[in-house]
DNA sequence: CTGTTAGCGCGTTCAC
DNA sequence: GTGAACGCGCTAACAG
């Protein structure tokens, strides 16, 4: 058993309310400077550490923050989009003294009710970070109805009293097929991850099929492809268009990673990239800078969006009135090689 | 505030004890079956959950686990290696239902005294996996001293007494150094993170040394190039030996992402690998298998030590007996082409 | 300036 | 079968 504060007021002879007073350094100056230096001293003497459990239960405040995952399948935090948004988050929840309490569920736990409450809102901590939580999931009711601050990263919803911070996908997917319609492209794939689980996603591949339509360009549902975040759905998306007797002359992802496995399939295949097809990622993740060809991709600031989702949580949780109850980041076209763009110019 | 064990008591018009009972399943043979109905009932209208808080300071259990990383800089969890460990970790707690408590430490304060206390012994959680902490720190020697279980991940110390799980370092480097030397190296460098803060790093250094001596090569100080565990890191060190008059043959790092940044720059400077020289990796990380030329590396079983140092951990909490406190993971060199192994074949 | 005390929410012993 | 009461370690109101 470790050392306590009543331990403490019976070596230094005085009560455990004025060894309470050194410790917190409130009502300090009505303590004597005698009184507080015999007690300092034992403190240290003894090795004496506060009990994080009983201080919050009285006071109510954890200083922990949950940030919550819900991975595709088992807990994966080699994903390095998700762990970008992580490093801004703790970066900011570090210098603000709070703890991480990270919660994981998987796809089928983050339908169920009760798993919000058992694991989040159980006392544990002051607010809840949930990261790219499920479509339409059990856990974002749960989150509206119950009693903790939260804020929602990389999920966006036409709801003003429910607080997130997201990217401008639709405007991400925008800048993409702008690019590819000026290089004259006209027939456009899309692969993607699953709709009915990421948010994120479900928004790129409606601004997809937004974007055609506004273009006059048809949606072929055969140049439509989706599963899940791997570099596979990408291989297996490319071997679904080239069984098709018209290729597409463009191919949108809705991830880097997805973009990877698909180009890594098409050199297989022998197709020239881009001369035979152009091809775009999303979220900018360092790798993608140095694939064969360099791939042409949406920049998608990860860690500030972390960053700012802890700070608005922080300020939920201090009482801090906020203006606003979400935030949008741009995005930005990263022109590389795999749409033709520097073959164009270069003539 | 939540409901409490005590609102359920009065709306079902029985005692907290009784309630108590139903909730934990604990001597409910001794309450009627009548009671335990209704009780289960009210518990589910009112959405009762437990404190986690209070139920902790009552049992002296936390269902939490500390994990504990120390960041040379800020918090970074964007590095693979780290978090292919973490995947380890918590597939195995996610199996036992304990939670994840991240703390994460600069290189500073994990020398400081005080931070152990603070920030783990606090109370929040039953045990404590340090990944990787650094070569001497305080942090190590509170361990010690402390009172809460804890497995070192990613270090390995010759006590008994101390229990880790890490992989054979020593074995990767002589493996890995073996092979240059079948392949008619003779002048090896190397380039290094800083081996005053890893242990893996400071463990593969003495194996680069100790092989040397033992194949009668003399080791060169301006061959050894220590720096972080950037790509930086790996230019540089290049920059520094191709500045010399005689360069090595074979560059020996103490990690990919090292080897990465070397191999960037060698091919920016028109340096050929493996045929001018050779050069290799540690760790095995994902993306190594794709860089031009493919890396010859270490591979190092990140996951499976995350998963047995919970597992370990996890008896360690359960006062199940361990037979023995410490585990090595044994390493495999994974032969690619930055060596020249499939160039000498060829002919 | 210092001490007494109540209670945060829960589990558990010991009565009945 | 059930309940009263205590205490885990701490903070804060109040008393002196």
């Amino acid at each position: 058993m470790a050392v306590t504060i009543k331990d403490i007021a019976e070596k230094a002879e005085v009560s455990v309310a004025t060894v309470s007073r050194v410790i917190n350094q409130k009502d300090i100056h009505k303590v004597g400077k005698k009184t507080q230096e015999r007690v300092n001293q034992i403190l240290k003497e003894m090795g004496y550490y506060p009990n994080a459990m009983a201080r919050g239960l009285k006071t109510q405040k954890t200083q922990n923050i949950s940030v919550v995952f819900f991975w595709y399948d088992r807990p994966l935090f080699t994903d390095y989009s998700l762990m970008r948004v992580l490093d801004g988050i703790a970066n900011f929840l570090n210098e603000k003294k709070y703890n991480i309490l990270m919660n994981t569920f998987d796809r089928e736990m983050g339908t169920q009710a009760s798993v919000y409450a058992s694991f989040v809102n159980n006392g544990l901590s002051d607010g809840i970070l949930a990261i790219a939580p499920p479509v339409d999931s059990q856990f974002f009711k749960d989150l509206k109805q119950g009693r903790l601050p939260y804020v929602l990263v990389n999920y966006q919803v036409n709801d003003p009293e429910v607080c997130f911070v997201d990217c401008l996908n639709t405007q991400g997917i925008f800048d993409v097929m702008e690019h590819l319609f000026q290089l004259g492209h006209h027939r456009f794939a899309f692969i993607g991850g699953d709709i009915h689980f990421s948010k994120n996603t479900l928004d790129r591949f409606n601004a997809f099929k937004y974007m055609l339509k506004k273009k006059n360009s048809a949606l072929k549902d055969e140049y439509v492809y989706l599963g899940n975040w791997t570099e596979e759905t990408g291989a297996h998306g490319v071997k679904k268009l080239w069984s098709l007797k018209t290729k597409p002359t463009a191919i949108v992802t809705s991830n880097d990673i997805i973009a990877l496995g698909a180009i890594k399939q098409l050199r297989s295949m022998g197709v020239q990239i881009p001369q035979e097809v152009a091809i775009t990622g999303f979220d900018d993740i360092p790798t993608v800078g140095f694939s064969d060809p360099a791939l042409t991709t949406v920049h998608h600031p990860l860690y500030d969006i972390g960053y700012e989702a802890a700070r608005m949580l922080w300020n939920k949780i201090g009482k801090t009135p906020l203006d606003y109850s979400h935030r949008f980041f741009p995005t930005r076209l990263i022109i590389r090689e795999s749409c033709g763009y520097y073959l164009k110019t270069k003539n």
